[in-house]
DNA sequence: TTGCGTCGTAAATCATAGTT
DNA sequence: AAACTATGATTTACGACGCA
């Protein structure tokens, strides 16, 4: 599912793989406040109930949607940190 | 304790340029493979080892090209023409 | 067949290194 | 030294695929 063809025009570099999802939702950057508010959450437990979530969501005015995605993407960052640091520090 | 591990962590965005012969092993493949710009997990470890940096490193900086050189295709021309270059004279011998 | 999980990534943004 | 640019890292938001 790949294996396009072959480049060398100096004009058309073979840049077929440009996907541009058009109808996707910029990304915005969540205040200080929400932030700080879902890393409570999160250190409180890493997996959210249906009720927490949409807790969490009405009081950060956040969608639940993005809520879910947070915890998401926050345990995918959780698990890097670990992994990055086998090699290295303890206090 | 807690004060200093958060200063560590902190820290992460401390950073370095990657050293001019890592540029150019990355450089390479990007453009050798620009058809399709995106190493397998273990040629992302292998230009990992190359280039001593992390695999996490090597995912950054081709997300960061991939990104850049197709917003601005122009100003990528020129080093795109020398790595070109680079691979057809390495291919050569 | 709903629904949340991970994985890999796009794109925007951040923070600072390097340049003029 | 301030202004500007390049670059590595982090943050939102999904698509693709997995499993219950």
């Amino acid at each position: 599912k790949e294996e396009k063809q072959q480049q060398l025009d100096p004009n058309n570099p073979a840049a077929n793989w440009i996907h541009a999802r058009s109808t996707r939702k910029k990304r915005c950057p969540y205040t200080k406040y929400q932030t700080l508010e879902l890393e409570k959450e999160f250190l409180y437990n890493m997996y959210l109930t249906r009720d927490r979530r949409y807790e969490v969501a009405r009081i950060l005015n956040l969608t639940e949607r993005q809520v879910k995605i947070w915890f998401q993407n926050r345990r995918m960052k959780m698990k890097k940190m670990n992994r990055e640091r086998g090699s290295k520090d303890i206090l | 304790v807690m004060i200093l591990r958060s200063r560590f962590l902190d820290a992460r965005r401390k950073r370095r340029n990657f050293s001019k012969q890592a540029t150019e092993v990355l450089n390479e493949y990007f453009y050798s493979h620009l058809s399709n710009p995106y190493p397998s997990e273990e040629a992302k470890e292998e230009l990992a080892k190359q280039c001593s940096i992390t695999v996490s490193q090597v995912c950054n900086w081709f997300g960061n090209k991939r990104i850049r050189y197709k917003k601005n295709i122009g100003k990528f021309q020129e080093e795109a023409n020398i790595y070109a270059m680079k691979t057809a004279i390495g291919a050569t011998q």
